[in-house]
DNA sequence: TACACTGTTCCGTATAATGGAACGTGTGGC
DNA sequence: GCCACACGTTCCATTATACGGAACAGTGTA
């Protein structure tokens, strides 16, 4: 099954780690563990030591106190694997997510009406990550992996997020120069399409990012807040030979309902609620 | 949306860790990852500290560092919560089975003519765990929860593997004492019971562990060898009112159908082959 | 057979985690 | 309005804990 992989280039946390590797043992197990995640096929003590420069009893120790707790498991032949436990921790963190819980279905009955696949993007931490997605039903489809990151200024969801709510973008740490030196012409364009994007709640993305893929997205509210994007992704060629104006208006309704139905629920959803303090 | 939740009760992980706690820092960092797993809501340092018996300042140290990697995030009052890079993970464990990639559309289309929730259970490290679900449609139907773990003796799947593969079911550390004295008439009545079940390659669970929820799954195999049990769970009393011999039918049907797919392909499917050794 | 390669265990070393105390903050109560 | 309490955070001397080289045992290749 042959598929545009958007983002599935590289983790999206391997590059972070890279510039300052601090030194310490819970930062070497996740060391461990992202890089378990990158192979896609089981892998070796001594892999693990010589990519990640370790020795190979540390090595050893760390999956061995990783492996106690279910994180990571050896399969038959002896080699090393990212754990079930981590399914459920992973799992967990989804459905603790109103919004997840509120636009699935939408993604799902938009995915089927349109057959082409969409997915929800958030600001979380000053990075937007893929929350959700349903995929379409094209031999040649956009495959995006949930909880991968996407960039800012070249997706469609980014552009939503850029023109509506700047300051979900990179608030963390050190709050100077939030924008670069830019050419004034740049300025102007920028701003003539971002007033465009704040005035009709969608932001197109064509190409841009990866060759071959277009991406319309739909802001959705709760309240007056901006909290994700709903986007519908197809190949540039299927979009040519299709009513662009209707995609926008579907895109649109979908991301209404969503908004409307964020806004009815007050805070927190159903079974997320009460706290229920645990028991020990 | 009120659910039967079935498997919601506690992590299936926070028991195997309580009796011998290993102290060292990755088991610790990772109780702190369960612990704002089973807690719905986010949550202070001091109330970890508490529960887990950590002083504040490890708490602090610990979380920092699971921070730097994203497995934990502080939402915006400044309470931890598990992180996104965990949704990661999680998924990036799911998207390897290649039973769940191949499960998964048989698994809607049951759930979708049925109406009730269907789940893929399958044995991993001795353990019963599910691997995906596609939820009915019902006020009350089942929710099991991805990655949560099953008991063995009184669910449909357990028997399943109990009659079939009981080799699969608590293989690790010690081998003695492989089956506990059991009174006599009952090993007759088990033989019975499980011959029935290796005949039929299908079992059922009645409101043996969880009062009002009827199960009923069947064998999939790979080649010969079986890999999971597919499984359609149910209210007791929508089963009353239903066809039992037919939902059996649909059951087998689909299990034949995943295992005449999963046996189809060779060995490892799609984009999870070849390995693509790590370039770094 | 000898080799190169695994994963595993051992143990002396010193690094890195520890936890009590002190600090700065803000939320709720009298 | 103040006080009191609990919070998250920082600091630092102590030592428990993670470290990693070396030796071991099992496996498949030349």
């Amino acid at each position: 099954m042959e598929r545009v992989a958007i983002a599935a280039a590289r983790s999206p946390l391997s590059d972070r780690a890279r510039p300052m590797d601090q030194t310490g043992t819970i930062e070497k197990a996740t060391d461990v563990l992202f890089f378990l995640h990158r192979q896609s096929a089981g892998c070796g003590i001594s892999d693990i030591g010589r990519a990640l420069d370790i020795p190979k009893s540390s090595v050893h120790r760390l999956l061995a106190a990783l492996a106690s707790r279910g994180l990571v498991e050896k399969d038959d032949t002896g080699r090393y694997r990212t754990g079930m436990a981590l399914v459920a921790l992973g799992l967990g963190v989804l459905e603790r997510e109103p919004i997840v819980q509120v636009v699935r279905p939408i993604l799902e009955q938009l995915a089927l009406s349109v057959g082409e696949t969409c997915f929800l993007v958030a600001a979380r931490g000053g990075r937007l990550r893929v929350l959700e997605k349903a995929e379409g039903t094209g031999f040649l489809r956009a495959a995006p992996q949930v909880g991968a990151e996407v960039p800012h200024r070249v997706t469609a969801a980014g552009k939503l997020y850029l023109a509506l709510d700047p300051e979900a973008l990179a608030p963390p740490v050190d709050g100077h120069s939030s924008a670069a030196p830019v050419r004034s012409e740049e300025v102007r364009d920028g701003d003539r399409a971002r007033i465009r994007i704040q005035e009709r709640g969608l932001a197109w993305n064509r190409d841009e990012w990866i060759a071959g893929l277009s991406v319309v997205a739909g802001a959705v509210y709760m309240g007056d807040r901006l909290v994700g994007a709903l986007a519908l992704a197809l190949p540039s060629p299927a979009l040519a030979e299709r009513d662009a104006q209707e995609l926008e208006q579907q895109v649109k309704a979908a991301a209404e309902e969503a908004s409307s139905r964020l806004s009815g629920l007050g805070r927190v959803p159903g079974s997320a609620w009460p706290p229920a303090a645990d028991s020990r």
